[in-house]
DNA sequence: CGTGAAATCGACCGTAG
DNA sequence: CTACGGTCGATTTCACG
């Protein structure tokens, strides 16, 4: 991982698509030898894969929550995570320090789908309390990318 | 946007650099066609750019931290704002409901760093009192992606 | 890491439904 | 308005120096 292979991720990920050529000429090496790299890179797992980025509201996604989460005291944690993995409107879900125990990140069409996704997680019995804090506004949004189900 | 255009941005997020002949082929449509709805879906904004997904940890970013925050009373906003976009740090900012008024999103190579983007924040008078959270464990991870400074 | 050849791919066209 | 097939230039890829 030198300056090079940083550079080159830098725009592959601003333009995946762009040719080893032009990488190339911006980086002061020949297309095969970006092309090693990339291929490199790729090989051990920095580069994760080759995705796109999604425009929330196209995606029927326009509302973003946040859900702590405390789980019943008798569920099965590894359940949860298996839940968590499974179910398409969770983009994160963090195990993580303070009150909560959860920190659950969501999108779905419209506030109202809200009830639904807690409702769910309730009769799974996962629920012990949460509070639900609902994103009005992004500064910084952040990508959106498909979950890797791979 | 119809099915066949949800199966193709589907196929791209798993694997963007898929041919469109490969596309085709499992949506039964021509390589030009698949081209063209490609086009026309980037052309519209659904599909924002073609990028990659990175491992946190070969980029020297395994500390995960949520930090919520109050602006200081006379902190100027849209100030806050441009500062956010900017850090590199920060991955997401987003203005909440409930307690506090904005939930950030960092990542740092090692807990030691958070105390150094507090102590930024604050430096720049932007800082009321705020609530750190890090991630332990993450069964959901979420992508990384590299921000979008266009 | 660079060069050059070969295979593959994507972009564009006119045309058809 | 969207899909198709064919052509051409560009791109990736591979063996070798």
């Amino acid at each position: 991982m030198d300056d090079i292979d940083r550079k080159i991720i830098s725009f592959l990920s601003a333009d995946a698509r762009r040719s080893l050529a032009d990488i190339g000429g911006n980086v002061n090496l020949s297309p095969s030898s970006v092309n090693e790299r990339i291929r490199r890179l790729t090989a051990q797992g920095t580069i994760r894969r080759f995705t796109v980025e999604l425009d929330p509201a196209a995606m029927g996604l326009e509302t973003l929550v946040y859900v702590w989460i405390a789980l019943h005291e008798d569920a099965d944690e590894s359940a949860f995570r298996r839940y968590a993995a499974a179910q398409a409107a969770i983009l994160e879900c963090h195990h993580v320090t303070g009150r909560w125990s959860y920190l659950v990140k969501i999108r779905v069409g419209s506030p109202p789908e809200i009830e639904g996704f807690l409702a769910d997680l309730k009769a799974q019995k996962f629920l012990g309390r949460s509070e639900t804090v609902i994103a009005l506004s992004s500064p910084v949004a952040g990508a959106l990318v498909q979950k890797d189900n791979s």
